[in-house]
RNA sequence: GGCGAGGUAGCUCAGUUGGUUAGAGCGUCGGAUUCAUAACCCGAAGGUCACGAGUUCAACUCUCGUCCUCGCUACCA
């Protein structure tokens, strides 16, 4: 393929509900800093795009949450973030947002192109209504008992307790969010992506790279789990996808009769990159369709793996739609980044945010960038524990990196007053050390050309070690004793190798390459004899035992339930946010005595157990109720084996309606305490207690 | 259960189209050194490449099966 010069460089659009911690830096935005960085080192025509996805229904619910409009939401969150980015030397060449207005009259457009096009499939399904508020819910409106985990509080499109995605009317016991009530269905018409009407020319597409008869891309360069993920969708054949959502924090539909309809984020957030980049090229007077529109023009998308089948799949499906678009070269997709042993978890708050990091470790971006590209999860999901950044920042950073610096600098300042000596004859080995900045150059930027960032910042940190060996090796502070000719060569190679340093670490540790070329004061590819340097200081410090320790000690308190104080005997009352656990779902709408004792709540003896045999989270239970023995399903497989409970006496609800599940008739609900975590308990008598005994 | 991605030295990870003694960094142990943030430099130990079959002259690398981890997906009255 010949070597494109224009480039469109997308990283995920972070969502503007909440901060940035370290995976998402680690899975796109600091791979894709890399990348462009090198690519403009290289001279490239390069436009790096992001901004905050600032629609959908999370942010108007969080809003109405804390009481204000979804614009207040997002604008202190797009604020946050993108003070996250710039502190950690993200430099994007433009960071928007989707609430502007360019994005509005964009995304609009691209629908009404495509609606006129006849792209889209129209269908009337039932949703969920308010009819106090009247108004249709979207899913995030919807809130209820999980059908999956059987937790309360899960929203209409996804449960945040089991993670499993769901359709609002999957629901148990749904309750429209706006109004405490239960909703009613009626019918809304909305429009439709036909994915599946794309099955064929994507699979080629994915499989070979070649669209439209010509080779687009070359499909061995992406990375496995992107193609395997994107052909599995596919060979289990696409759905027609809603596009719209009734709401009215949007981008809204362009259509007539599509009032208090807008775009579902998944559609309006990716064309955000295309807004932004209209943005940009309009500040900086260049023309935005060649960066999306010129077939030379390289488009690479940045994302984790959550985000592969949106770009692989979906958003392509649009661009081609439309027409004109190009499509991706790669989708440079990352594994995950756990803590500490564990996945992070913003609801469990498992995690360390960026903008906290840089309280606890001010200006030290350098050493956490280093540490993620180090540990990145580019082939599978890998971990980031505090002891592994404290041994990678003192043993990497400082003892190799920081240390070959400092030498070459004292040494140059002690014996040459700071002035870049001139080199003599050079030997052989001298020779192969000012090569090695070169090869190690191209080494570098051809790992990162192949997105193998890992590798390619291993490659620039053994030049530094290079010159660690060339100084043991040539041992000028012996040297100068007898011979000052062959130590000025000595000390010119290793200065010109702390220079080559301060470039090849650029795209890597944008700020110590900066405070580098600040000791040597040059921003020169090679250094000249006889330039004065500055007064250095340390490149990198080291991170001490108790800073470490106070990072762990902090994540664990965070994210588990603080533990009460003996002899405290009374707990302040009544008001919101009190509660001992503040994780606590809020309390239900109040009901009636009557209500309650409609609920008939037996005292009941597990008596047999074994795994269902289609499905991995039920256990058929066969229970002694006091009023028969029958079969009850229960979704606790993962929280408890078979042989546990049997024998167990357990709080059962009896008279709920039978249902069939996975096959087998199920009467009745084996009553469960949930805690934090997801982890389940059983409601057990604290004595043995006769069968059927009623519970009230 | 289905699909996808993984399971390689104590730790974090590389291993391209199957080919001589399986690599790197860190950690460990030993040595050398003192210009340097007790840092650097040299050397060594350490792996039945998850497990079991198969194809092959030859398999970490291909095929099948089993187990485990992660993601998507189905079941949680």
């Amino acid at each position: 393929m010949k070597e494109k010069k224009r480039y469109t460089i997308t990283a995920a659009l972070p969502y503007a509900n909440g901060p940035l911690h370290l995976g998402h830096l680690a899975g796109a935005y600091l791979p894709a800093d890399i990348f462009v960085r090198y690519l403009k080192a290289k001279g490239n025509d390069v436009a790096f795009i992001c901004g905050s996805d600032e629609h959908g229904a999370a942010i108007t619910l969080r809003a109405k949450k804390e009481g204000c409009t979804p614009q207040e939401i997002v604008d202190k969150n797009h604020e946050i973030i993108k003070k996250s980015f710039s502190n950690f030397g993200i430099d994007f060449d433009i960071y928007h947002r989707t609430s502007s207005k360019l994005h509005h009259e964009t995304a609009s457009d691209f629908f009404k192109n495509l609606y006129e096009k006849g792209s889209f499939t129209q269908e009337t399904t039932e949703q969920f209504f308010d009819q106090e508020h009247q108004q249709f819910l979207a899913d995030r409106y919807v809130t209820g008992t999980c059908p999956k985990c059987n937790s309360a509080g899960a929203y209409g499109d996804q449960c945040e307790k089991c993670g499993s995605s769901l359709s609002p009317t999957d629901l148990i016991n749904p309750i429209s969010t706006l109004s405490g009530k239960t909703p009613v269905l009626k019918e809304t018409t909305h429009w439709f992506l036909p994915m599946n009407k794309h099955e064929k020319w994507l699979k080629t597409w994915i499989e070979t790279g070649v669209l439209d008869g010509k080779q687009q891309h070359n499909p061995s360069e992406w990375r496995k789990q992107v193609i395997g993920q994107c052909k599995s969708w596919i060979d289990n054949g696409l759905q027609p996808r809603s596009i719209t959502r009734d709401l009215d924090w949007g981008v809204k539909v362009p259509v007539d009769g599509a009032d208090g309809k807008v775009l579902y984020v998944w559609f309006d957030a990716p064309i955000g990159y295309i807004s932004a980049t209209k943005q940009w090229a309009a500040d900086n007077g260049k023309n935005w369709e060649d960066y999306w529109k010129d077939n030379n023009t390289q488009l690479i998308h940045f994302i984790g793996k959550d985000n592969i089948v949106f770009h692989g799949i979906i958003f392509p499906i649009i661009l081609k739609e439309h027409g004109d678009f190009i499509l991706p070269t790669n989708v440079p997709a990352n594994e995950f980044l756990n803590l500490e042993g564990d996945k992070i978890s913003t609801s469990r708050n498992w995690a360390v945010w960026l903008h906290e990091y840089l309280e606890d470790f001010p200006n030290k971006q350098d050493e956490l960038r280093y540490v993620l590209t180090s540990i990145a999860p580019e082939t599978k999901d890998s971990e980031f524990t505090w002891k592994d950044f404290q041994a990678r920042v003192n043993n990497e950073l400082v003892a190799i990196f920081g240390n070959f610096v400092n030498r070459s600098l004292v040494l140059t300042h002690k014996y040459f007053e700071g002035k870049v000596p001139s080199q003599g004859t050079l030997t052989e080995y001298d020779k192969e050390v000012l090569s090695s900045i070169t090869s190690t150059q191209h080494k570098v930027y051809e790992l990162i050309a192949t997105y193998r960032f890992r590798d390619a910042q291993t490659e620039a940190m053994t030049l530094a070690r290079l010159g660690n060996k060339y100084l043991a090796d040539t041992e000028p502070w012996k040297l100068i004793k007898t011979d000052e000719e062959r130590v000025k060569t000595i000390l010119n190679i290793s200065l010109q190798l702390c220079n080559a340093l301060s470039i090849i670490f650029e795209p890597f540790l944008p700020y110590t390459s900066k405070k580098l070329k600040g000791f040597l004061n040059s921003n020169a590819s090679e250094l000249n004899s006889g330039h004065q340097l500055n007064q250095p200081e340390l490149l990198f410090e080291k991170i001490e035992d108790e800073a470490i320790e106070a990072q762990i000690e902090k994540l664990k308190k965070i994210s588990s339930p603080a533990p009460s104080k003996g002899g405290e005997t009374t707990f302040p009352l009544g008001r919101v946010g009190d509660g001992t656990n503040p994780k606590a779902k809020p309390m239900k709408d109040e009901i009636t005595f009557d209500d309650f004792i409609k609920m008939d709540i037996r005292v009941a003896t597990i008596l047999a157990a074994e795994k269902h045999p289609d499905a991995d989270k039920l256990l058929k239970l066969t229970v002694d109720t006091g009023i028969d023995v029958r079969t009850v399903v229960s979704g606790i497989a993962e929280h408890y084996k078979p042989e546990d409970v049997v024998g167990k006496q357990v709080s059962m609800l009896v008279n709920l309606a039978p249902r069939k599940i996975r096959g087998i008739e199920s009467k009745g609900m084996i009553l469960m305490a949930e805690n934090n975590e997801g982890s389940l308990a059983f409601i057990s008598p604290e004595k043995a207690m006769d069968n059927g005994g009623e519970v009230r």
